[in-house]
Parts: structure tokens; C-alpha cells; sequence
DNA sequence: GCATTTTACATAGCATGCTATTCAATAGGA
DNA sequence: TCCTATTGAATAGCATGCTATGTAAAATGC
């Protein structure tokens, strides 16, 4: 009945809901928090770079950051070395969003695993590590 | 960096590309398969009764089950008793498809948790479903 | 050097999911 | 009964994610 895919459907959809929730006020989306994640990390990056890191698909990356731009998050300019390439960076917004949009995610995670305790709370954190491990490679 | 939220969102998109290959040659889409697994358990309820079994939003089914009547997977008709209900309706294509579209999900789950023990795949079946259950109430 | 291949990104088209709104039918209360 | 509130479903509009394809720049091979 509850297979360990539909729960994973369930549960990240049911995180998606409660972290835009704690975004909005802020004018934040959930995928735009998880491209700035990275950003703050280290600002700069390339398209191709940023779709590594967060393992979704180019095209989805690059529709994601269209709406960025559009929103004031980020700039993106072609790089010197190679006109191909774009470079990702950080508007005065957004690196102003990083303690209050960080503040809601910890929240929207607390909230979400108040009921395990800290033991269980790391088995589920290494499991879905693990499945998603076996999932990547092929 | 991998909190539970990115990680039920990483875990979810793998698992449902996956489902969806498998799918793909019986003309399956997953969140139609989610609907049909209600149906084949119970053929002939509402869209209301349907939401309440997947929790999805109602705008979700409406539009899942609209693709679903395209793709002849389901009939939708008014019910004789309240004309507002619609009564969802497995085709005989749709249930042709239970054994094959059931075997792929189990595969694909399989899958998913092949690197983890018996013990373990319970623990992460049963952490999940206490997650989901603190962010439902509320 | 030039043709071919590869790389980086953009675009098209679609499915899934959400919120917000609308519409019609039914239920409930005066 | 009639007016209002509620209910069941549809629709509009958007974000996120996918696959498939297009385009331009760079790298490679002869």
C-alpha cells in the first residue's frame, strides 16, 4: 500500500508545501532556495556546475534560473574564456535572503522530523542517502 | 548540505523517472498509476474519495484523471443520486494493465532498495510514514 | 585550415502539483 | 418555499521537472 516510492512522493511533496510556505514571505520559491544553497556556497558558478551539484537536468536549471533573473536573484553573463558559458551570480537580494531563507528550510526540516529522535532522525536522513545512491548509479 | 527536505525531493524525482521507464511501454504515466492502484482496489469512486486516497489537491486529480479519460484509462459519469459527483470508472484497457503495471512498481522499488537489508527497508519505509504523518496534522 | 564532433545553453512540449477562483447542484435554515 | 451556505468538480495560472531538439561556440581530427 504505502510502497517506499509513493511515500517518497508524498513526503516530498508535503515538505515542498510547508517550505514554500515559509519562503513566500521572503519571495522565494523551494528550487530557487536550492540554487541559492549552492550559490552561497560559492557564488559564480557556471549552469553546467549548478546542475551537477543539485542533480536535476539542464533544461530544468536553466528554466529555473530564468525565473531568477527574473526575479532579481541572480545575473547571468557569458563568461570571457568561452562565450558558450554562463556565469551565475548573486544579487545584492538574494545574498541578503541567506540568514532568514536558511532560518526557514531549518524550520520546515525540525518541524518535519519533531516526532524521531536524534538517532532516527539520522537513520532517515542515511537511508534516503543510500536509496538515492543505488538510484544514481544508471 | 543534504537535509531531509532536498533529500525526499532528490529521492521522489529518481524514483518517479524510474517508474516512469518502466512504465513508459504499457502507455502508463506514475501519478496514473497512483490513481489506477485506488481504482483496481476499488473500482467506481468519486474524484472526491480519490483525492482523499492519494492527497493530492483536488485541481490535481481533476487534471490527472481529464488525461487519464484521453488516454482511455478511466470513464467519468455524473452520478444518478447528487449530479455534481463523478463516478471514476477502470476501462478494460485499465484493467488489463493491473499485473504488468503492479509488477513495474514492485521492480523499481526493489530497485530503490537493494542496498538496504530487510531491517533496513522497513526502518526507512517506517520513518518516512512518521514524517509525512507530523506534516498531515496541520 | 576546415569539416566534424562535442559542449553549453536555450527552447518546445508535456506531466504533475500547487493555489485561487468559478460554476452548478444540493442542503439547510428562516 | 426561498435564500444562503456548502459541496463537488472544473478552470486559470503558475512552478518544477522531465525528454527531445535546436543553436552557437569551441575542440578535435584529418
Amino acid at each position: 500500500m504505502h510502497s517506499a516510492g509513493y511515500l517518497a512522493n508524498h513526503f516530498a511533496r508535503l515538505m515542498a508545501v510547508g517550505l514554500q510556505r515559509r519562503l513566500k514571505p521572503l519571495g522565494l520559491a523551494p528550487a530557487q532556495f536550492m540554487v541559492l544553497l549552492e550559490l552561497w556556497d560559492r557564488d559564480g558558478q557556471t549552469q553546467a556546475e549548478l546542475v551537477v551539484g543539485l542533480d536535476v537536468e539542464q533544461a530544468t536549471m536553466a528554466n529555473t534560473l530564468s525565473r531568477m533573473e527574473r526575479d532579481e536573484l541572480v545575473t547571468r553573463n557569458p563568461s570571457d574564456e568561452d562565450k558558450r558559458v554562463k556565469i551565475i551570480r548573486l544579487t545584492e537580494r538574494a545574498k541578503k535572503l541567506r540568514v532568514p531563507a536558511q532560518k526557514a528550510a531549518y524550520d520546515q526540516n525540525m518541524h518535519a522530523l519533531s516526532d524521531l529522535d536524534e538517532n532516527e532522525q539520522f537513520q532517515l536522513v542515511q537511508l534516503m542517502q543510500r536509496a538515492v545512491s543505488t538510484l544514481k548509479r544508471r
